[in-house]
DNA sequence: TTACTAATTATTTTT
DNA sequence: TAATTAGTAA
């Protein structure tokens, strides 16, 4: 047990030792945030006498969830059981498994992926554009609105159309007991909601919870981990409010701002000590996000000294910031620095462009992170899209996918009027071809198609025959059957593809080898769940988005469009507060050095445009005379802006509030003070 | 059925 | 720019 505290700081050992009751400890970047989760769990375990089985710790990744699965294993010796360590989702996977049959529906769900959920509503309606529906079903999911909730609360025309889509997408679903990720959550909710003694059953297994990257939970979360912790209260809750960047996708910063209002009784703990940063990197991130009305507050304390102060490069456009960076990459990497341990980090994916071509040019290796990611990809969409007719015949957006390729001559017209058929007939495109008469075929499609299709429902039989349960030769079988490497051939890129679907094949057969008495089924939901990938360490630098690099820390980061426009980025939606943790993110990467770059202009969607520098200089305190922080207002007497709320006005006057410029603006007549932070210049 | 052209339109992304 | 989509011609 005292090895537990070795390696923990006072307030750190504080957190771990409070088992009782809801916690929140807000974990600032570099804070060891997973060293304490992971000893706090150990704690629990070794040392508190708690069986692993009646702990539950939630992440959002499945990477997340790896890591510190491994750091607890590593920590819990005698253990009957490991502890439940996972994803949110796939704790809702594991709990529907034994209970969705209380809402009437069968255990042998499929779970679906964003795709096939755009494909569903498609098919639904295709005027109103597929991803709006696809946002909004999941909006209301998520806050457990049904369609005919939806349908009452509409205004709009729009709006009632898209209830009514949310409710034939769940009437589809529902009878090809199919679940979308939103489900996984929402239905389990539901069970807890409408079982009170399952739900108090549950949380009397979870005697202790707790949930990592806490600033990330949405509504719905929330009131989940309010039913699980029902009986005992015991939560944990771990995060950081100035990392909250997925505000955009649901998350709800709220959740962490006022825990203490939805726990009661909260111990808090600060973990402000930084491990990670030099001291000037720190001073510019705190000064940044201090800037930021809506936080609980903390500053970061650096603990590995002083260093490099930040640095900045000024250029011209795209090019010369290029040449810029590659330049100082290659003076780093000249000096000896590992590749892996520089990194390039930016607000759009788009701005990675001129500077690999600036990399390239310097014949430096560099590593895109993110991209189209692994199962997103064609050729294994294609793979999966088998097995899952082969599981359920019933999936006739699979079949569709698969029906041409390799090409058998099957294009669109002939196997929508298969599909219609099979729909006049109430079953499915693959069950109609089986039993259809060859006859009835022909009447529908040339001769030569009704064989093919005849033939290719025989070819998915026999091969379903051999994969009853899922076995090691099944996709040799497959490929053997059906030739799927030679989909891409010809193209350009099919060796890649090719090498991909080996690599799927070889996954493949992994499972099998690590669950032997596992079914398709059971491969295709765990698929479903996986979208991390590949992280090789290979000998080349990195280059991401600010929002993939969240969690991962490197020697020298370079911040690249730290310009009006990109960072902070403006348009509708957008939040200066969250673009303001984006570059808190960004920043609180670094170890040993950070340069934040910006150019003057930039070629984008099509045209050239003038930037002017990101106003998170001046906020960092990085500007030439920042010290004189009056004469760098970004605004005077006169200027247009735009307000979220009162549209746009003209500034009549300037004054000082804190840290932050007043505006005096003229809104269509009425004269408001606003803080410069909530405008947006035009 | 495919193969081309015109038109449209632009964050961030996990499960 | 570049990527995706809708529409049209062969």
């Amino acid at each position: 047990m005292e090895k537990i505290f070795e390696r923990l700081n006072e307030s750190q050992s504080a957190a771990v030792k409070q088992t009782e009751g809801p916690v929140l400890i807000l974990a600032g970047a570099g804070s060891g945030k997973t060293t304490t989760i992971v000893s706090r769990l150990a704690y629990l375990i070794q040392a508190v006498g708690i069986p692993a089985s009646n702990t539950l710790t939630l992440t959002f990744t499945n990477k997340a969830a790896r890591e510190m699965k491994e750091r607890s294993m590593a920590m819990i010796q005698n253990a009957a059981y490991p502890p439940l360590l996972c994803t949110f989702h796939k704790f809702g996977l594991l709990f529907l498994k034994f209970n969705i049959h209380l809402l009437g529906r069968q255990n042998n769900f499929v779970v679906i992926d964003t795709d096939d959920k755009k494909r569903i509503i498609k098919k639904i309606n295709s005027d109103i554009p597929t991803p709006l529906i696809a946002s909004e079903i999941s909006r209301y999911k998520n806050s457990l609105m049904t369609s005919d909730d939806a349908y009452k609360q509409a205004e709009l025309f729009n709006y009632k159309q898209i209830a009514e889509v949310y409710g034939e997408y769940e009437k589809y679903l529902h009878e090809n007991n199919l679940v979308d990720f939103d489900d996984l959550i929402a239905l389990t909710y539901k069970l807890l909601e409408e079982n009170k003694e399952l739900a108090e059953a549950t949380s009397q297994k979870y005697q202790y919870i707790m949930i990592d990257e806490y600033q990330d939970t949405n509504e719905l979360q929330l009131k989940l981990l309010q039913k699980l912790c029902m009986t005992h209260n015991n939560i944990c809750v771990v995060g950081d409010d100035d990392q909250s960047i997925y505000g955009w996708r649901g998350a709800h910063i709220r959740n962490i701002m006022e825990f203490d209002e939805d726990f009661e009784g909260t111990n808090v703990f600060k973990l402000q000590e930084n491990y990670r940063s030099r001291s000037p990197i720190l001073k510019v991130a705190n000064a940044l996000i201090e800037h930021n009305r809506s936080r609980l507050g903390k500053e970061l304390i650096a603990t590995r000294g002083e260093g490099e102060e930040v640095s900045t490069l000024n250029s011209q456009d795209e090019n010369e910031e290029a040449r810029k960076v590659a330049a100082a990459i290659q003076k780093l990497l000249d000096a000896g620095v590992k590749a892996n341990e520089i990194a390039i980090l930016y607000r759009v994916n788009v701005l990675s462009r001129s500077i690999e071509e600036g990399l390239n040019r310097a014949r430096i290796a560099y590593k895109v992170v993110g991209g189209v990611r692994f199962y997103d990809r064609a050729e294994i969409k294609d793979l999966i899209s088998y097995i899952r007719v082969i599981t359920n015949h019933h999936d006739d957006f699979s079949f569709k996918r698969i029906a041409n390729k390799p090409k058998r001559g099957l294009g669109k017209a002939s196997l929508d009027k298969i599909e219609l058929a099979a729909h006049q007939k109430g079953t499915s495109i693959y069950e109609y071809i089986k039993t259809a008469e060859l006859e009835e075929l022909v009447a529908l499609v040339k001769k030569k198609n009704a064989n093919t299709l005849k033939e290719f429902i025989t070819n998915l039989e026999n091969v379903a025959a051999v994969a009853k349960n899922a076995t090691y030769e099944f996709v040799e079988v497959l490929e053997d059957t059906f030739h799927l490497k030679d989909i891409y051939a010809g193209m350009p890129d099919a060796q890649e593809r090719i090498l991909n679907m080996d690599e799927f094949y070889a996954l493949f057969r992994d499972f099998v080898k690590n669950h032997p008495e596992t079914s398709l089924d059971e491969f295709l939901n765990e698929l479903t769940l996986q979208s991390d990938q590949d992280e090789v360490e290979g000998d080349s630098i990195y280059m991401m988005s600010i929002h993939a690099s969240k969690g991962l820390e490197f020697e020298h980061v370079f911040v690249i469009g730290m310009e009006e426009g990109f960072l902070p980025l403006v348009g509708d939606g957008s939040d200066l507060e969250e673009e303001r943790r984006l570059g808190y993110v960004a920043f609180t990467r670094a170890k040993e050095t950070l340069t934040l770059s910006h150019a003057g202009s930039r070629f984008y969607k099509g045209r050239r445009s003038d930037l002017a520098k990101s106003r998170f200089f001046n906020e960092a305190g990085l500007c030439e005379g920042s010290l004189k922080v009056e004469k760098n207002t970004a605004y005077k007497k006169g200027d247009l802006v735009r307000h979220k709320i009162f549209g746009t006005g003209r500034v009549l006057g300037v004054s000082k509030s804190g840290r932050e410029f007043k505006l005096n603006i003229n809104f269509a007549g009425s004269k408001r003070e606003i803080l410069a932070s909530f405008v947006e210049k035009l």
